[in-house]
DNA sequence: TATCCTGATTGATAATCGTCGATTTGTCAA
DNA sequence: TTGACAAATCGACGATTATCAATCAGGATA
């Protein structure tokens, strides 16, 4: 009874990174599969119906990992992903405190 | 006393398109510059201080106008450039919308 | 008109990025 | 061990994109 197991790191909040992650359509079709279940790569490989292969997926999970965009767990051979809503609502306020006027700089670099 | 003019067309409700608007590292600075004050593209050139030149500005302007981000007014020769504060809220809130979970596929494609 | 100024457009180039086939790594079950 | 399966990584290729130099279009002023 092991393996169960959350992603630890806090997510980076990064305006560039985080709308890097966002832009590509079929990044957010994975992230619309993945807002409300945990999906492993074989699941999403399936559901995309032979539109993208399994390299891809991974390739892209992996970028949506890296911004924080989306937890990971592992079990036994699999690993299942599911997206990290918290951190997306987190960068979407900070982007638009970013922009926003009278603004004084805020720092990002530091988790709030 | 004429020329003064806002941008008509309503933005578009994208989330790719919007993203890719932000996905980049000189354009988020010119919107930072952006986000208080009408500036025209020469002003600026001067405040990226020769990192960036003329045509690259315009490019990006002419990316964050297709995506609805930025709001144009011409005043004889001049453009000037403001941010669009109103339609990036919108847009980060489209994206916490789409993204969550119970979600029955709401349609962007018209305005709220 | 001619000239100057502002900004958009074009064409070329280099870098980035999405995709895939092939391979590798890691895990479970015989 | 071995074999089977899941998923990451690698290398290559094509498409997209950021950038710049050069040019063009429109408006102001003389």
């Amino acid at each position: 009874m092991n393996g169960a197991q959350k992603t630890p790191r806090t997510p980076p909040i990064d305006p560039v990174l985080f709308a890097k992650a966002l832009a590509d359509e079929t990044r957010q079709e994975i992230m619309k599969r993945l807002c409300c279940c945990w999906l492993s790569v074989t699941d999403l490989v399936e559901q995309m119906e032979g539109r993208i292969n399994q390299p891809t997926v991974s390739h892209h999970l992996k970028k949506l990992e890296e911004a924080g965009l989306v937890r990971v767990r592992r079990e036994g051979r699999h690993r299942y992903y599911t997206l990290n809503q918290e951190h997306l609502t987190v960068c979407c306020d900070m982007l638009v405190t970013t922009f926003a006027p009278q603004q004084t700089d805020v720092d990002h670099s530091t988790v709030l």
